[in-house]
DNA sequence: AGCACGCCGACT
DNA sequence: GTCGGCGTGCTC
């Protein structure tokens, strides 16, 4: 017997599998999917059996021992690795190890083990067998069920040992799984109203496959997804629901972990290597039906999934940053395929591709036009800080006043300090003005080496404005607040309870909830935070939602800034009001006139929609393209420049129905003492494209100095 | 990723 | 003459 096994080595001179003879002993231990130790050249490495040949060849190297007892890979797993391959073109064993848990992935060292508990049982006992007194009584506790602790606490070891060694006690390990509590609060369960009902419904019964449930904030999404779950589990089939993150939609996993107590698995960054292997050794071995995690979740080794439930489709983190640089959504709707499944990407402001997909009849669009539990739409304030007379303040005095009166009254205030784009623009302090690029209509970076204002997507650069040409003050420059300096100035205005929330306040493990439970115990009256407080969060004091600066997203250097910008400010404004009590938002800005920032006041995503495709079309920007960024790396300046050229050339005279952008300098150009040049290609139909670009890595792959990183769908 | 092989500069 | 630089290629 031989396999072929794919070592844990990420490079494309050895993205393919080597044959390995099985010697005797190890046959029956023999499976696709499972880990082995092989020699490697002088190395010992670890890697997946990929395939089986009961062929005999005697000039192969032996295995050297099998890893797993359990399938790692199961078919499906396989599959989709060939899947994110193709998609990204990446090695197979990146899309691999990019799918399992830390403890599961193929690497020669990993001390992640299993967790048991040791329990003893009775090997063989006869009446011709003498015990003393204390041996008896270890028989009789064993015989009442009682495990090895429990007889510890009461008999010497030395006994049990005796025992033990006499082979008349064995021991059995089981396996136990870390994290298992169930500290579940209780959720009412809430009837659907007509329009969930209908969602749902629809989503049942449409042959269709692919479902964009589009809700407005409030409108009770999640207790749909719930119900359609449920409808799964009857057929006994499983789910998956992605989540952002989940320390940051908290109650969203309490609410499932209520309605479905031990049915569930939770995977997500926050946990230990030893937890995230127990919880996917529970998803592996069928213990649970429902699973409920961020990104790589959409690789859970379920089986019979019935549907797969994307929140908040919109977030980029379902893209990957990182190696292999896969969408989970892409991932969702090839899983959906292979096993004849439903998919629903939910979300109050849906990404504009999703919902052009609708327009296309590619998904199927499901409407949640109201809230819930009827509540009006918080009503939201506009204020032009362009108008504020007290300048220098970060507070409107709208906003203090308000922010007064609902101390007054005992309510809660969320206050959002935006910090998306929080980098460098240059920025008019009198007026707001933001430089953009003349060809890309994308805000200009600000690179202090050169004192230079650069286009990040065509290379486009000038000299900084010293004097702002809208008007004329000299006033120009950098713009950035931070958190702390936010909480200092309310401390100043204000005597109130404040509570931050920002990456510093956040960086230990349960911060996050910590920080969630204390503001809704109603410990602080205001909750002051970044982005990170905008999604989910559902506090019923909650009456006033305030927008400190609602511009820095506008001015990222990035074609989606206006869409990222209306995404946080409806989401945020969604926090206001979910209860008894009306709430109000205020959202403060320089760009008043904005359609971002205009039509968040009545949230009114259709008219965005219409508004921005307007903008992606006459640019040519996605969902009329399709965009690819190649980044070209070195340490040597000349060599990472020449190349680059080179590498445009060479793409523009092989990729003749694309448009091809660079080379130009990212905001991260040098790093780490390593140059980076960006080429973009934008595409609506490309059939050349993935050979072409397979044919660029290959052609580098050996070149030391020069690294080629390949993102389709950038989303920066 | 390692490690060997191999072909050119400065040294006991 | 040799030691060692790291460019190139291979690992079942």
């Amino acid at each position: 017997m031989t396999v072929n096994v794919l070592v844990e080595l990420s490079n494309r001179n050895i993205d393919k599998s080597f044959t390995y003879n099985v010697p005797k002993e190890f046959e029956e231990d023999i499976k696709v999917g499972v880990r082995v130790k092989v020699p490697f050249g002088k190395q010992k490495l670890e890697g997946f059996i990929i395939e089986i040949n009961n062929s005999l060849q005697d000039d192969l190297k032996d295995i050297y021992e099998v890893v797993d007892k359990d399938v790692i890979l199961t078919p499906e797993l396989l599959e989709l690795g060939k899947f994110i391959k193709e998609k990204t073109l990446c090695t197979l064993i990146s899309a691999y190890q990019a799918m399992l848990p830390k403890a599961l992935k193929a690497q020669n060292k990993t001390n992640i083990k299993k967790s048991y508990i040791k329990l003893i049982e009775i090997n063989s006992i006869n009446e011709d067998i003498k015990l003393n007194e204390k041996q008896k009584l270890i028989i009789d506790e064993i015989k009442k069920g009682n495990n090895r602790k429990d007889v510890l606490n009461k008999i010497s070891p030395s006994s049990l040992n005796t025992l033990l060694n006499k082979n008349i006690l064995k021991e059995v390990a089981i396996e136990n799984y870390r994290l298992s509590g169930g500290n579940s609060i209780e959720y009412p369960r809430y009837k659907l109203n007509l329009e969930q009902q209908n969602a749902k419904d629809t989503i049942l019964n449409s042959s269709d496959k692919v479902f964009l449930l589009h809700g407005v904030t409030g409108s009770g999404k999640t207790e749909v997804y719930m119900e359609l779950i449920e409808e799964m589990l009857k057929e006994d089939k499983t789910a998956i629901v992605l989540v952002p993150e989940i320390s940051l939609t908290p109650q969203m996993v309490e609410r499932f972990k209520s309605r479905f107590q031990d049915e569930i698995a939770i995977l997500h960054s926050r946990l230990s290597e030893g937890e995230k292997y127990d919880e996917y050794r529970k998803i592996a071995k069928g213990l649970v039906k429902i699973v409920i995690g961020a990104r790589s979740a959409i690789f859970a080794p379920l089986n019979n999934i019935g549907i797969i439930i994307i929140d908040e489709e919109h977030t980029t983190t379902y893209k990957q940053e990182s190696n292999p640089k896969y969408s989970a959504i892409d991932v969702a709707i090839k899983r959906i395929e292979t096993n004849n499944a439903k998919l629903v990407l939910g979300s109050a402001t849906p990404s504009l591709e999703s919902y052009a997909r609708t327009i296309a009849k590619k998904y199927h669009l499901v409407e949640l036009k109201n809230r819930a539990n009827n509540k009006p739409m918080p009503e939201v304030t506009i204020v032009d800080m362009n108008k504020e007379k007290k300048k220098g303040s970060y507070f409107s005095e709208i906003l203090i006043e308000k922010i007064k009166e609902k101390l007054d009254r005992n309510e809660q205030i969320i206050l959002l300090l935006n910090r998306r784009g929080y980098a460098s623009f240059v920025t008019c302090s009198s007026c707001g003005y933001v430089s953009k690029c003349p060809n890309c209509d994308v805000t200009l970076t600000y690179h202090k080496s050169s004192d230079m204002e650069r286009c990040h997507y065509c290379g486009y650069a000038t000299k900084r404005h010293e004097v702002c040409p809208v008007c004329h003050e000299k006033s120009v420059k950098n713009l950035g607040v931070g958190t702390e300096k936010i909480e200092e100035e309310l401390n100043k205005l204000f005597n109130a309870r404040v509570i931050r929330m920002d990456f510093d306040t956040t960086s230990t493990k349960g911060a996050h909830e910590k920080i969630i439970s204390a503001f809704r115990n109603h410990e602080y009256d205001i909750l002051l935070g970044t982005q990170m407080i905008a999604k989910g969060l559902d506090f019923k004091d909650v009456t006033l939602v305030g927008v400190i600066n609602a511009d820095t997203s506008l001015m990222i250097p990035n074609f989606r800034s206006s869409e990222y910008t209306f995404q946080l400010l409806s989401q945020v404004a969604g926090r206001s009001g979910r209860s008894e009590k009306n709430g109000i938002v205020i959202i403060q800005t320089f760009n008043p006139e904005h359609y971002a920032i205009q039509l968040s006041k009545t949230q009114d995503y259709n008219m965005f929609f219409k508004q921005e495709m307007n903008i992606r079309k006459k640019l040519n920007y996605p969902p009329y393209c399709y965009l690819v960024s190649i980044k070209v790396i070195s340490t040597e300046y000349e060599i990472v420049k020449n190349e680059s050229s080179i590498i445009v050339k060479r793409l523009k005279d092989n990729l003749s129905n694309s448009l091809i952008l660079g080379p130009s300098i990212g905001s991260t150009f040098k790093v780490k003492n390593t140059y980076r040049f960006g080429i973009t290609i934008k595409y609506k139909k490309e059939d050349n494209l993935y050979p072409y670009l397979e044919k660029l890595l290959d052609y580098y792959k050996n070149n030391a100095k020069i690294k080629i990183d390949i993102d389709f769908n950038p989303i920066s």
